[in-house]
RNA sequence: GCUUGCGUGGUGUAGUGGCCCAUCAUAAAGGAUUCUCAUUCCUUUGACCCGGGUUCGAAUCCCGGCGCGAGCACCA
């Protein structure tokens, strides 16, 4: 990662500001991984910060709010270190429209937004733009009072409207909402306010008064830090220093939307945000997906303005050497054969950690003198070694231990006892999940361990009877 | 259409005029170690979008083309 331009030991601030209208997904977490790198690097600071003042189109998700704190403080391995909601501090930005208002640095626009709009392609100040700032707050007042009602008002900064960029043009800050039909959904907001600011503007306040000083976002913002730009100069303040990354997609998953994946959520197609299936840190958090892992996948992307595609294998090739050494080895016999073993110890004593011998050992019990294996692997007929039992040699039917020491190069394979647990491997590929049966081998490990199941790959421990893979 | 931005091996990434017959990771193939088809280690394959120009010298600078993306919302 490179340095941040004027970044001063200490001083920096960034601060990383989702909409809270679910919880944070796969993307949200390049921006809390690299932002919060920065702050850490410079001894500076991160905020999270709610930009949750949208309560129509993307209406925010009240659990969403305390989701994402403690999601961020996971990825980051420490809490953001200050928490700010747009929603909380609609006066302060008021407060600023009314001095941009009355420093002719913006007016009240009654204009449809469709007659705005052909303004704007024609370089065409609207009437409103006249208006003075005794005229423009009066109409601010009616804006706040509703006597103008959602869609008859809105504020706009004076840029400019023969800017070459028509993105630019005299943009929205502030805008009416009918909080009362549909009020925000923290109740302790609810309808109180009538007029909103948009991202635009709110953010470009927040970021001034929180003495932010870097911000690192995604190039579809580049038109809004030009904007912002624009609003900086009518309060004679400095742009922080910006930065962006393109867009990254995962070649496994398809496009995925806050909004759609809520939608679908309800409707009952996905069980909760945490399902295998979806894209969110809540999911991979579930199927074992280490912090860690993913701080090590972000910053190796680090902040290119490419559009990438990435395969899910980079990331599962971080968490692999991140979970490797911990993770208990067990066996799961899928489509599992009972076979009678002769002159069998009535012991078997297994390897749980191959890094680590001294650490734990797996121990089977075999007095009842029965294996069980996959019967794929019996589809060979070539000789095998029970895993750290020992050499056998099929007969009628039944296996014979015929030597504790390895005799020659056959092949290993993996094996239960009887006493071992039906079990459920959920696999999820191509967006499905498949519910793989098999018996799992008998253990006291924690609900939420991870571990390798030998031969097949590294899944986590749901519950007694259920695993989850988490890749190969 | 207007406005922006980006183009290095399969996928990502380093590289800001000579140290580059181009870095590292990942993937793939092969091999070694290993009582797992895991881990670890080694090897191989493989790239500077195209065309001009500037220069003794360009992945790096300039121009043009092509390709891909983003913004032009009273969403974030």
């Amino acid at each position: 990662m490179p340095e941040l331009r004027e970044a001063q030991q200490g001083k920096v601030v960034l601060r990383f500001a989702p909409n809270p209208n679910g919880p944070l997904s796969f993307g949200h977490a390049r921006g809390i991984v690299i932002n919060g790198q920065y702050a850490e690097r410079y001894g500076g600071e991160l905020i999270l910060r709610f930009d949750d003042t949208d309560t129509v189109v993307k209406p925010p998700l009240p659990e969403a709010y305390s989701s994402i704190v403690e999601e961020a403080t996971w990825l980051l391995g420490r809490a953001p270190d200050r928490v700010v909601i747009a929603s909380d501090r609609i006066p302060v930005y008021y407060e600023h429209a009314e001095r941009m208002l009355q420093g002719g640095g913006g007016y009240v626009c009654t204009c449809s937004a469709e007659a705005f709009r052909e303004l704007r392609v024609a370089q065409t100040p609207c009437p409103c733009r006249d208006a003075d700032a005794e005229i423009n707050m009066e109409r601010w007042r009616m804006m706040l009072d509703g006597r103008f009602a959602q869609g008859e008002a809105v504020v706009r900064v004076r840029t400019g409207m023969d800017l070459p960029n028509p993105a630019l043009r005299d943009w929205p800050a502030l805008r009416i909402q009918d909080t009362t039909a549909a009020p925000h959904p923290r109740p302790e907001v609810g309808s109180t306010y009538r007029v909103w600011p948009l991202l635009d503007f709110q953010s470009a306040v927040e970021d001034h008064l929180q003495g932010v000083t870097h911000i690192i976002r995604g190039k579809d913002l580049m038109d809004s830090t030009r904007k912002q730009s624009l609003l900086y100069e009518h309060f004679g303040w400095t742009y922080p220093e910006t930065m962006y990354w393109g867009r990254v997609k995962v070649h496994e998953w398809g496009g995925f939307s806050t909004s759609a994946m809520r939608a679908d959520i309800e409707a009952g197609t996905y069980e909760g945000w945490d399902d295998p299936r979806l894209p969110t840190i809540a999911a991979l958090r579930r199927r074992g997906i280490q912090a860690e892992a993913l701080r090590a996948f972000w910053l190796e992307l680090a902040i290119t303005q490419k559009d990438i595609a990435v395969p899910l294998a980079t990331l599962y090739s971080h968490n692999t050497s991140v979970v490797d050494a911990n993770a208990h080895r067990l066996a799961f016999v899928r489509d599992p054969v009972p076979l009678t073993l002769h002159n069998a110890p009535e012991e078997a004593t297994l390897v749980a950690f191959p890094d680590d011998a001294e650490r734990d050992v797996r121990r089977l019990d075999l007095s009842r003198g029965e294996v069980l294996i996959e019967a794929e692997d019996l589809q060979d007929p070539a000789p095998f070694r029970l895993k750290d039992l020992g050499d056998v040699e099929k007969e009628d039917g039944a296996l014979h231990l015929t030597s504790l020491e390895r005799s020659d190069s056959r092949r290993i394979l993996h094996w239960t006892t009887p006493d071992a647990t039906e079990a459920v491997l959920m696999v999820v590929n191509d967006g499905h999940i498949h519910n793989v049966k098999g018996r799992l081998e008998p253990h006291d490990l924690p609900s939420g361990a991870v571990v390798q199941l030998e031969r097949i790959g590294y899944a986590i421990l749901l519950d007694d009877h259920r695993l989850l893979m988490m890749h190969e």
